[in-house]
RNA sequence: GCCGAUGUAGCUCAGUGGUAGAGCAAUACUUUCGUAAAGUAGAGGUCGUGAGUUCGACUCUCACCAUCGGCUCCA
């Protein structure tokens, strides 16, 4: 089957589910319904509130209607025609849709939208009719209802601005799967059971990584002593990956006088997602960081600088505070305290090229180390909408030019994004690409010309005139808590050993062996190896389960053979396939996964 | 923030307008055992929080909080 039929499928399925909503409660209003990944949606403002218990009695009306065999008919006419018709039948935004392809010749707000009107034929409109069922829309259909296989299912339930604008009314997005065939739809339903088992918020809970607290407060992650062992060997990679490269360390305070973000120009443009904190000895206005460029630059900005001095490349791990939306936090992929590995590198023009380059190197073995392949996008600003940035276009050709020939050099694939800009310059972000075919863009390099002209920055060139210096910031990982997240459903919690905060499991067969754990315990543990002990009076085989369930990629097994001197019986995440090492040769394995 | 759902023991989950249940975990005791769950016992809960309806609310209603699925946003 190829994709087209799947899509056409899809497309007819989403028909037969406006058509089931519209016998069941006749009033609806339709939106849009296009053809997603895996499936479909429909938007549609219903007469009253209903919630996902209705969607079997839905799905059940849809394969009622699949059995009437009806035909899918195309129909023609003007655009006026259409907009009288469907006014005759209330349907208030198939009006609006075709009141904007008349005036605009588009109803794109966003691409995904914009399947309902064929634009090549832009004075006309098609509309389909699914018996008595009509709805405007491009094509193409299956011939008939016979031709969609049923396999199909209503899948959730969830509101969506209509035409994906806040201020628009919310419409009611039924979301369904479909496939050509039941086996197909069982895989899929399957797959996605597969994907809650990784979930990192049920594994972080499980495995002890991290936590949640109300009186803390929500989107606050706490990492337990397991989750920072993870997150210290995360910094600690990515700081051994960056010494080649001539970072300085430095250190700042959370929070800062509002004046900085109103210099910075941040202020202006998150202020309502900036932490505010008041004091009551002073009338100074402060804020938690919400990131730590500015701060940054009055680093720079406390001494005189020479081109000498440049590249100036300052580096941090530390958080940032964000007020986001309550309904978007989301365990760590989604937080109000954001741990950044963050960068800013002040330097000329002439040195961007280089320093981006050496950034790509960092990031590209960064990622390799955990296998995740990355796709590149060079973001970019939208000349349509300068207000949304800081700068003259002109500064934004000439920093756009720069990234794109630095990654035209690499001679690597990459895709823009037009819009995808940061405010205050063009970025090369890297989205990775994890386990189950997830994506989440992480890595980042961005080049900026405006901090420095904000905050007035300098340097004395060889002639000895002033010069403005450009920032290039960056990240690696992105955050630390949004990468934790992503690793922890990567690896399915199993941690590679090089990763995982308890590397080493003994398990002793009995209590005439404790003994002799303690003591290799603690010699591994003076080898900076992560080993713990299960002095539980329990047998082997709950040991073997624990330890498993734990993750722990290795368990020993130690009885009176090991203790005599046999080679170790060396369990991988509680397979039963092991390694038998001796002593040495465990020590030697151990530390090939040091950092 | 918006739409919808959910909230019972540390975890996974039953349950009813008449004062709460299981398995696992934890604790104690017994067992000291060779490769994925030893046995026994006792304990553990203002049924998310607050208000309302009721003779009586974990159950019904409302508000709030938190979480989940989306939307919008993401420096």
């Amino acid at each position: 089957m190829s994709e087209d039929t799947l899509f056409t499928i899809r497309h007819s399925t989403a028909h037969v589910l406006a058509k089931a909503v519209m016998e069941l409660y006749p009033s609806v209003k339709l939106g849009v319904g296009p053809v997603i990944e895996n499936g479909f949606f429909y938007d549609i403002a219903f007469p009253e509130v209903i919630s996902e218990d209705v969607l079997p009695a839905i799905e059940a009306k849809m394969h009622e209607i699949l059995k009437r065999k009806d035909t899918f008919r195309r129909e023609e006419m003007s655009i006026d025609e259409a907009i009288a018709f469907f006014k005759k039948v209330h349907q208030d935004f198939k009006v609006e849709l075709l009141q904007d392809l008349k005036e605009k010749g588009t109803t794109k707000v966003n691409p995904e939208e914009a399947m309902d009107i064929d634009t090549a034929k832009p004075d006309v409109a098609s509309v389909y009719y699914t018996g008595d069922f009509v709805d405007l829309c491009r094509g193409p259909h299956v011939a008939n209802t016979s031709e969609i296989s049923g396999a199909f299912k209503l899948t959730k339930l969830a509101g969506a601005y209509w035409r994906g604008d806040e201020k628009n009314p919310q419409l009611t997005r039924i979301y369904g799967v479909a496939f050509a065939t039941q086996d197909e739809l069982d895989a899929y339903l399957i797959m996605i059971e597969e994907a809650k088992k990784r979930d990192h918020r049920k594994l972080g809970q499980e495995l002890d990584l991290f936590a949640f607290s109300p009186l803390v407060g929500s989107g606050l992650p706490l990492f337990t002593p397991k989750g920072t062992i993870v997150r210290k060997l995360l910094e600690d990679f990515v700081s051994k990956l960056m010494k080649p490269y001539g970072y300085s360390r430095v250190d700042i305070p959370h929070m800062a006088k509002v004046d900085l973000y109103k210099t910075s120009g941040h202020y202006e443009k998150f202020a309502d997602d900036i932490f505010h904190v008041s004091s009551k000895k002073s009338d100074d206005e402060f804020i938690m960081k919400p990131m730590n460029c500015p701060h940054h630059t009055q680093i720079y900005a406390s001494r005189p600088r020479s081109y000498r001095d440049l590249p100036i490349r300052y580096s941090e791990v530390t958080k940032v505070y964000r007020d986001e939306n309550t309904g978007q936090l989301a365990g760590l992929s989604r937080v109000r305290s954001i741990t950044q590995d963050d960068a800013h590198i002040f330097c000329t023009l002439e040195q961007v090229k280089q320093e981006a380059l050496n950034i790509y190197e960092i990031i590209t073995q960064f990622y390799a180390k955990f296998d995740m392949p990355l796709r590149i996008r060079l973001s970019v600003h939208d000349p349509k909408y300068m207000e949304k940035y800081l700068g003259s276009n002109e500064t934004w050709e000439t920093s756009v030019g720069i990234l794109r020939n630095v990654l035209d050099g690499l001679k690597k694939e990459y895709e823009v994004g037009v819009g995808e800009a940061a405010f205050y310059g063009p970025k090369i972000d890297f989205i990775a690409k994890y386990a189950i075919g997830r994506e989440w863009q992480l890595a980042t390099i961005q080049l900026d010309f405006n901090l420095p002209e904000r905050f007035e920055l300098e340097y004395a060139d060889a002639d000895g005139t002033k010069k403005r210096p450009v920032m290039v910031h960056r990240a690696i990982s992105g955050s630390l808590e949004r990468f934790m997240s992503v690793l922890i459903e990567h690896y399915a919690g199993a941690f590679p050993l090089w990763l995982a905060p308890v590397q080493v499991r003994l398990a002793p067969v009995g209590e005439a062996h404790l003994a002799f754990c303690e003591k290799l315990k603690g010699e591994l543990v003076e080898l900076d190896v992560r080993v713990d002990l299960d002095d539980s009076g329990d047998k082997v085989g709950a040991k073997i389960r624990r330890s498993a369930g734990e993750k722990i990629p290795w368990t020993l097994v130690i009885g009176d053979k090991e203790v005599g001197g046999e080679p170790f019986n060396v369990r991988v995440f509680g397979q039963e396939e092991a390694l038998d090492l001796d002593r040495t040769a465990l020590i030697v394995e151990l530390k090939k996964h040091a950092i």
